[in-house]
DNA sequence: CCCCCCCC
């Protein structure tokens, strides 16, 4: 046996067979043996490779230089210099991961006739699959402002398929040693994905009782799915800034988990976080096979048809812009900004679209533009349907795309002279069409049997208001109206929502005395209606009975002798006995001088 | 580890 006196890289076989990187490593072929792949007629050579010290029998050489190697492949015991080589992690024998060795670009230094016989005595290297560096395991912890190319990355990533089929520079090489994002469960860590970033999210701090923190989160797409990858903390400094919506990147090591679907929209049962060890790499070439976001847009007509928190993807023109709206929010006392926008499209309707934040100061609706939204939120207010971006959500502002050039090009033509039906408009509870009655008739004729109860309206004059328990304290929940109970010790409990809160919301709940030409009734009337009644909201009227709680006296009293149009509900107790009407409730009330309804024409309607 | 997305 001869000593080595090729310089071959002794000890490099068990680096790059654990991920890591030699350069231009020198070995020897100890034997090769010719490879038919079924779905390729082009020959390939696996090759049994020393280092000197160990030796491999899972190298192959790629199809790209079989030139180099001649028809009988490359002789036993040949000494080559690997110019270019990417190890790739296959399980496609149950036996658990093994790393072959693809040589892409090799030289003969001195032919295996001239060497003779094996060098040194190499021990057959085990233990190839474990201790992953892949993938850019030459220094570059994440990619991140280094100056490696994607095509790097690529060349050594993993794969799943254990596909050793190569176009050559590595050109298509990416994409079948990726895996696709539908591939990724919490039971494999060894992937790369090469997937396109279609939405990212604002930074957003957090500070709760297990701690504080910042985050942000991307959603990502390949052909084959997506999902959202979340960075905490540090992750937020490293990757932020770097990653940007609408390019392509690799991305390995990154912690899955199962998605909590209460939060996110995305088509995965998995959502990612990026760890310490999480590498993203920007991909700047064959970026444009992985597809661009996807878009499901209903028109603005069929909004009203989904029900509330529905998710959409809706385009149309922006035809007005509110100002910049400022207020506090009631549950959180929160400084929020919004703009209005009424949305249209060719089905000539319009619905009202809210942005909130910076995304409202920022929005400029001159010249009405084309707004192409992933992901609007369905909401409703007064009886009308109205859609409102949320951070998860994706606004595009006149983009080069079909359904924006189409919708620009009918708006300017027709659209922008048309009147649009306003899915927002509010309806509901105030528009059902109601009789006029007397309280002394609906007394008489015994209403609140229905179902639903009775519904009708009357001229009322509010003679008394009862200060006690005309406020309380509410569940903060949207929804959720149900007083809550004071811990004591800054919480709030709601016995509904069984759970517990650092903050309620005011709620009013007025008990009055009402009078019409019949005679008079005590009645009930909720929060939204108290509100008009005494020309203050429930936060304020909280607010100022904290200071003095005799003040609501004089607060219920400035509703005294005021008219208002009061639309009621009658309804009979059903679980008590003897069965009894209950106190009405005041629905909705108006002023008497809305000309929008006449006694007459309601009487007529029924 | 977040998960808030608000208002009339």
């Amino acid at each position: 046996m001869a000593k080595n006196n090729y310089n071959l890289s002794e000890g490099a076989l068990q680096i790059i067979m654990k991920g890591g990187d030699v350069h231009q490593p020198v070995m020897q072929v100890l034997g090769s043996k010719k490879i038919n792949s079924g779905s390729s007629d082009k020959e390939r050579y696996r090759i049994l490779l020393s280092d000197g010290k160990n030796s491999i029998s899972f190298a192959m050489l790629t199809t790209q230089i079989n030139d180099k190697v001649g028809c009988g492949g490359i002789s036993t015991f040949s000494v080559i210099k690997i110019d270019r080589y990417i190890t790739s992690v296959i399980n496609n024998t149950g036996k658990g991961d093994t790393r072959v060795l693809l040589i892409l670009d090799m030289n003969v230094i001195v032919p295996g006739e001239e060497v003779g016989q094996k060098i040194g005595f190499p021990t057959v290297l085990t233990d190839t699959g474990s201790n992953d560096q892949t993938p850019a395991s030459n220094g570059n912890a994440s990619g991140y402002g280094s100056s490696t190319t994607a095509n790097t990355v690529a060349a050594k990533t993993s794969t799943a398929n254990g596909s050793v089929s190569f176009n050559i520079n590595g050109v298509n090489l990416s994409d079948q040693l990726t895996h696709p994002i539908s591939s990724l469960s919490p039971y494999h860590n060894k992937w790369v994905i090469k997937a396109r970033v279609t939405n990212k999210s604002a930074v957003r701090t957090w500070s709760n009782s297990r701690g504080e923190g910042k985050l942000f989160s991307v959603d990502l797409l390949d052909e084959s799915g997506e999902i959202r990858l979340t960075g905490f903390k540090e992750a937020v400094d490293k990757f932020y800034d770097y990653i940007q919506v609408d390019k392509v990147y690799y991305i390995s090591k990154c912690q899955l988990k199962p998605a909590n679907k209460q939060f996110s929209a995305l088509k995965n049962d998995y959502e990612m976080t990026m760890t310490l060890d999480t590498l993203i790499q920007e991909c700047t070439e064959d970026e444009k096979s992985v597809p661009t976001i996807k878009y499901d847009f209903v028109t603005i007509d069929q909004i009203q048809n989904f029900e509330v928190n529905t998710i959409i993807d809706v385009v149309g023109v922006a035809r007005t812009v509110s100002e910049l709206q400022t207020f506090q929010a009631r549950s959180t006392g929160k400084e929020l900004k919004k703009k209005e926008i009424m949305l249209v499209d060719h089905t000539k309707t319009s619905v009202a679209l809210t942005l909130w934040g910076t995304q409202a100061e920022n929005f400029d609706g001159s010249n009405c533009p084309v707004l192409v939204i992933k992901g609007a939120r369905v909401g409703e207010f007064g009886g009308g349907k109205n859609i409102s971006t949320l951070s998860s959500s994706n606004m595009k502002i006149n983009p080069e795309m079909t359904d924006a050039y189409r919708l620009r090009g009918w708006y300017d033509g027709e659209g922008n002279k048309l009147d649009y039906s306003n899915i927002s408009a509010k309806s509901g509870a105030g528009n059902f069409s109601t009789p006029w009655l007397s309280f002394k008739e609906v007394q008489d004729q015994g209403l609140g049997n229905a179902e639903k109860g009775d519904y009708y309206q009357v001229m009322g004059t509010i003679l008394l208001i009862r200060s006690e328990n005309a406020i309380y304290k509410a569940c903060p929940t949207e929804e959720c109206n149900k007083k809550v109970i004071d811990l004591e010790n800054g919480m709030y409990r709601c016995e509904k929502c069984n759970r517990e809160f650092p903050n309620f919301k005011y709620r009013l709940l007025a008990s009055m005395n009402v009078g019409d030409w019949s005679g008079n009734q005590w009645v009930s009337m909720f929060s939204s209606e108290v509100e008009k009644v005494i020309g203050m909201t429930s936060q304020e009227v909280g607010e100022q009975i904290e200071q003095n709680p005799e003040s609501m006296v004089s607060i219920t009293e400035k509703a005294n002798f005021k008219q208002f149009i009061m639309k009621c509900r009658a309804k009979m107790e059903t679980y008590n006995t003897p069965r009894q009407a209950k106190i009405p409730m005041v629905l909705m009330i108006n002023p008497i001088s809305n000309a929008s309804v006449s006694p007459k024409s309601n009487m007529l309607e029924d």
